[in-house]
DNA sequence: CAACAATTGACAAGAATTTAACACAAATCT
DNA sequence: AGATTTGTGTTAAATTCTTGTCAATTGTTG
């Protein structure tokens, strides 16, 4: 793409596409800032800062092409490519994400699982057979795999992405509760669950003080 | 608490939490901002700030005090109350997080997980057995719910949300994959994987971008 | 116990982000 | 066809967030 776009446009784009995914559903053909900002409960002028970040995808006096943001939302996120991900860590989580089916839909394309418990070794999630850790560094090599989904615990995790590291991984989605230190060509999104409840715990109690 | 202290600022608060949990398990007693600040690659400025909202809790010529400061975030954060919850949708999602242990350490007790599939009630994730939907309204009011774990697909969710709130909710930790639309009482703290797969995807594909 | 080093807390300056305002192009109405 | 309305793109203002600086305070050392 281009220049620099701040990183809180970004985190907003993908409910810009939800929400256009909802009305191409319901076969709405154009929406207005303004219309798209009482829905999604953000100012109309944000909207349309936003999507300027990227070119004009509107015209006046008539609004927003539903389909056409759509896509090009989808092309700027990068959605029109295809990848190919592993999971690493086969418990209930690592089976959660593989089984949902709403990623394939995005192009993530799950080409295998890694655990080091051999009891799940050789279980199944939709065709994918669980492997075990000693085959990781050559399955990424030779299946040209782009994400690991790192869903084990802390302990191993610094461990297991220095390996991913080393065989070329693109991007690693983390939900280990730890920071990984990787180098910049490999692109990091951590998912802190610990830390999301966190946050919930203090907006319950700092509404009961508020309130009291 | 107080006034109103920025998101942004709570946001960074279990991140600090993390990491002094870790210097304390190295029983490291004091800290200065700039140390600190070298650890988890922030400003120095930044912390003392973000740690000043809340309060003096260093001392000039020393810095903090690990266990002290431990304390007085875990306080900030509302985690000295122990706080109830039940996990609708029993999934692999929802028995991942019924099983991951570290929250019951932090005061969350899990009480009770619903679904509406038959072949599913009964089962059990840690002695807490799968009910049937039926019985939500009736056990949120006996048991003192503080917060229900949404891990249901999205067209579901909206209506359980409804429920959950006439039932006196305080608070929803929402993972299906829509906005959820509850008076302000009730906290929502969304966590939608998929845009969080998304902003991955933009980074791989912006980084290749600039790249090639 | 005085001098010095360390380090916070406070505040100011600087960035970044969000909101508002508006000129003007496109669409629609009469 | 001309007038009116709609609604973008853009620039400007307001707000929020982050970083840098420094006086004041405390701990440490000889």
């Amino acid at each position: 793409m281009d220049k620099d776009i701040s990183r809180a446009v970004i985190g907003r784009l993908p409910r810009y596409l939800r929400y256009l995914g909802e009305l191409k559903d319901k076969n709405v053909e154009r929406i207005s800032s303004s219309e798209l900002s009482v829905l999604m409960k953000v100012t109309a002028s944000q909207i349309r800062q936003d999507l300027n970040n990227f070119g004009g995808f509107g015209q006046q006096g008539y609004g927003y092409n539903v389909d056409y943001l759509y896509s090009e939302i989808s092309k700027i996120l990068g959605l029109e490519h295809q990848y190919n991900f592993i999971i690493i860590g086969a418990g209930n989580l690592g089976k959660a994400l593989g089984g949902y089916l709403n990623f394939e839909k995005r192009g993530f394309i799950l080409k295998g699982m890694f655990d080091k418990d051999p009891a799940l070794i050789g279980t199944e999630v939709r065709d994918v057979k669980v492997m075990p850790m000693e085959d990781l560094p050559s399955f990424i090599r030779s299946n040209d795999i782009d994400i690991a989904v790192l869903t084990i615990p802390k302990e191993g995790a610094v461990l297991v992405a220095k390996v991913l590291v080393e065989n070329g991984i693109k991007a690693i989605w983390n939900f280990a509760h730890v920071d990984l230190d990787v180098p910049e060509y490999v692109q990091v999104e951590n998912v802190h669950l610990s830390d999301s409840l966190m946050k919930l715990s203090y907006n319950i109690s700092s509404y009961m003080e508020n309130n009291k």
